[in-house]
DNA sequence: GCTTGACCTGGAGTGAACTCCAGATAATAA
DNA sequence: TTATTATCTGGAGTTCACTCCAGGTCAAGC
């Protein structure tokens, strides 16, 4: 598979593509004769996971030193495993910020809905109806930097 | 409150508060005779909702543009809310992104402890024994490059 | 008043992750 | 064979989010 081909399959640059294998963070694709690159399963599968790390957040360099380590063999084994866990950490607390952040963000949200409807945008609660607010308990958010 | 106090409470540099206002992140923050920043409790809120969207990982500049609209007055409002949402959605395709590449971790790190534990790396399937893997329908992953 | 330390501004520097470019080589169509 | 198009490499350029620096002001203690 050609260069062209899998920066189509995966939407992303050629210039990327070296990027990552420059980087290490994919092994040496496999070339022709002449040396271009000829992508086979394996290389398809490589540029797959980098993608999906990186798409996750996870760092270029993370990614090489756990290339590099598979390919020095199985006696790095307990060094990938330390690895694979500090990024699984990384991922859920990078998760729980967004979680955090996406709680404000609803709470805005409603608010300003309302806002639109009625024209009238408040952070005060409503001097004594309790329900309909599931997001905070009363008195914690009101203003405008509070998203 | 002095920027000193603030970057302390918040565990960021000074240099990180004056940039967050010179970019807009924030607005303005209040000063003395002297011209020496003065952090009161509106300039907190606004330095802790930045904080909140940069460890969330959203752009300086979308925070920026919200607090310009937010100084523009009311008639942005209806700007601001669909600035607001497209945050959201952002945020939520980025977690669905850490989601799915933490379902990878999660399954490679079983396979590496099991590796540690017996000596043996493998990413064949059992022959005959179902159940223990709620990971993937067999067959789909298999390899080093799948982390 | 003088020294010392905190703070100011404008601008330059840094690291990460691309992205672009020039000049050369390879593959393909006419 | 020749023209055209695709790919190669090494290196420079870009963007983002800081981070550092120089040279100057401000404030507190002596």
């Amino acid at each position: 598979m050609t260069i062209k081909e899998v920066s189509e399959r995966y939407g992303i640059s050629q210039d990327t593509l070296r990027y990552y294998e420059r980087s290490g963070m994919i092994p040496a694709v496999g070339r022709t004769a002449g040396g271009i690159r000829d992508y086979g399963e394996e290389d398809l599968g490589w540029v797959e996971l980098a993608l999906c790390m990186r798409s996750a957040g996870l760092p270029v360099e993370a990614m090489a030193r756990y290339v590099e380590l598979c390919l020095q063999g199985d006696a790095t084994i307990p060094d990938r495993l330390r690895l694979l866990m500090d990024q699984r950490r990384t991922l859920i607390e990078q998760e729980e910020q967004i979680r955090v952040m996406l709680k404000r963000l609803d709470y805005k949200i409603f608010r300003y809905e309302e806002a639109v409807r009625t024209g009238k945008l408040t952070w005060e609660e409503p001097e004594k109806e309790d329900g309909l607010m599931e997001f905070e308990s009363k008195q914690e958010r009101k203003r405008e930097y509070d998203l």
